[in-house]
Order: structure tokens, then sequence, then C-alpha cells
DNA sequence: CTTGGAAAGTCAACAAGGCTGACTTAAACC
DNA sequence: GGTTTAAGTCAGCCTTGTTGACTTTCCAAG
């Protein structure tokens, strides 16, 4: 392993030390705390949990998305997923609608009690990270932005190119 | 929320639009997966967990810390990180030593054994951050470094802040 | 038109790793 | 000598992940 700097093509590489990836490890370790901890708060005083705002998430952020692309992008067990998923259900959270076109599939909804709640974690999700991004401004977030895409899984990298936009 | 690119100062703050917040946190969901992918990987054949990785972590980082200190860090109680700590010293991992100027401390050092899975994990994670940091570059990686700080509880900040670089 | 496979859902059982609460022991501090 | 602190422990609970087995419904290809 790398334990000095060196230098290439005139180019100093001190930001590959173990000591600097071992500082990025730590940021991202504590950075992704803070990122879940607002969030958490929230849901600590119901009864759901981190799954069931990513599950909440990701049906808003797609909505009529089915249940294999849920399981595909939380890379959870249908059985891990339906525990959530049939809870948000019954509290009247998510609609679950047979599909149109294929009628083994279930479109999953975000009903108006959903939305209000994705809303309250999302907003809070937001602040966070909009503090963070304002604090560090525009080139760092596009730094910040990369390294974290280099970071995913060829997969996960895919997935994440593939949300699109919503279109309010 | 801000639903539109708007401007300040002249400057354009699209990067603090709602779908740029978004796109931020979706980031942070998949690079945090592929972040903890190989370390788990590791200790799926043993019987440690991501808890074990991250006491051998922080005892690699500051040898000797206390009990205490290491529950502050972590951020878990005593009982959580207890069960954790019992078996990786049961197993020769660590080593936990009376306190000599105050005796009712534990210093926990890593033991040969546990410096060698210490370094295992610690690979597997650096490579993945030097893949990312090499692709995305340096101005990058001091972008990412900074938005990571920002996000982070101030408490969580100042104990990052705080970990020194490990002598060797 | 039938059969194979896919999508969803379910039951049961288990494990990791969080949590609270209560309590002990040893040592330090005042 | 009484109080506080550091560490450790027991018991029990919850969330969220896992495997394995099985059903129902439906699509699609032979």
């Amino acid at each position: 392993m790398a334990q000095a700097p060196v230098t290439q093509r005139g180019e100093t590489l001190l930001f590959l030390t173990d000591e600097q990836l071992r500082k990025g490890i730590e940021a991202m370790f504590f950075a992704y705390r803070g990122f879940t901890a607002d969030p958490d708060r929230i849901l600590a005083d119901m009864d759901y949990g981190r799954a069931h705002h990513r599950a909440l998430h990701f049906i808003h952020r797609s909505p009529g998305t089915t249940v294999n692309n849920l399981l595909a992008i939380l890379s959870v067990t249908k059985q891990s997923l339906n525990r959530v998923l049939r809870s948000l259900i019954e509290d009247g959270l998510v609609e679950s609608r047979i599909g149109r076109a294929d009628k083994r599939e279930r479109n999953l909804f975000l009903t108006a009690k959903g939305t209000d709640l994705e809303r309250g974690l999302s907003d809070a999700q937001r602040a966070r990270m909009r503090a963070a991004y304002r604090a560090a401004g525009p080139a760092a977030v596009q730094g910040f932005r990369q390294v974290l895409e280099a970071m995913m899984d060829a997969e996960a990298h895919r997935q994440y190119q593939s949300l699109k936009e919503i279109q309010s």
C-alpha cells in the first residue's frame, strides 16, 4: 500500500495515500450518520424505521413502480420488503394497484397520507443536504457527486443514473 | 422548497434545487452500499459483522483507546458495544489492558491477529476508495470531503477532526 | 390449450445489532 | 466514608436483514 506521497506526470498524488483514504472512509462513516439522523428522529415516534423511509422515497420517486423493481433498487429480499410494504399498505400510506398490461404485477403509489410523510422525511433530509451544499459550494458539490458515483457498484450506478427527474 | 434554479449575486444556484438535492441523497444511499460491500463480503464468511469492523477500525486508529471513548465515537450503547467487544477479546483479536493511570479504565489494543483482520478489511475498503478517488481526481476529492464534513453533526465533526494520523 | 416460468405474497425460523432497564464490581474522588 | 465513574453483565425487546418452502395468479410459448 502506498505509504507516502508519490508524483506522477508532475501531479502530486497526496490524496491517494493510505492516510488520506482512511480519512475518506471515516468521513463517509460520520457523514452517513448525520445523513440519516433527521429522518430517523421523525420515524422513531411512529411505528416505522429506515426501511419504511427507503420504500416511501423510491415509490415517490418512481410512482407506479413494481415490487420487483423496488426489490432491485433496494437490494433486499422479497420477504424483507414485503413486511415493510404490508404495513405501509395497511396503514394507508401506499396503494398497490394490479398492473394493467401484466396483471401479475402490482404498481405502487403513495396515497395523500403517504405523500405527507414522505415529504416530512424528505424535507428534513434535504434541509441538511442543502446546508451542506451551501457551505461547501457548487464546485465541491460536483466533486462530491463524482466521487460517490465512482464508489457505487456497477449495477447501483446504472440504477442511480436511470432514476428520472420527478415531473411535478 | 426551491423548485427552480435561482440566481444570487450572479451565481447560478442550480445545485440547490430539490431535484439536485434528491440526487445527492440517492447518491449517498447507493454509494454507502458500495462503500460497505467489500468488507461485508469478507465478514460474512466469519462470525463477524459490520459492528466488529467498526470496532476494529477505531481501535486500530487509536490504540489504547478506552471503552468510553469508543462508545462516544460509535454512538452506540455500552451493551451493544460490549457484545461485539467481548467476542473480539475472546477470539484473541483485541486485548483489553487495565489502565495505568486510572485502573477503572480499560485500554484497547489490536493483537497481531486483530491487526491482520483489520488490514484485510481496510485494504478492501481502501482499494475501492482509491479507485473512486483516482477516477474523480484531486479536485473532486477535496469537494467530496468538504460536503461530507458539512453533513456531519457538530459532535461527530469534532470527533472526526480530532482523529490523529496513525504513527507507524 | 396446456404447461412452464414469472410476479407477488406468505409462513416460519433465524441472526445481527440496535435499544431499555436494572444491577454489580472496582476504583477514584472529595 | 459516601458518591460518582468506568466497565461489565443479564434479561428482554425491536427492526431489518437472511433462507427455505410453498401458493396463487397470470403470461407466453410450444
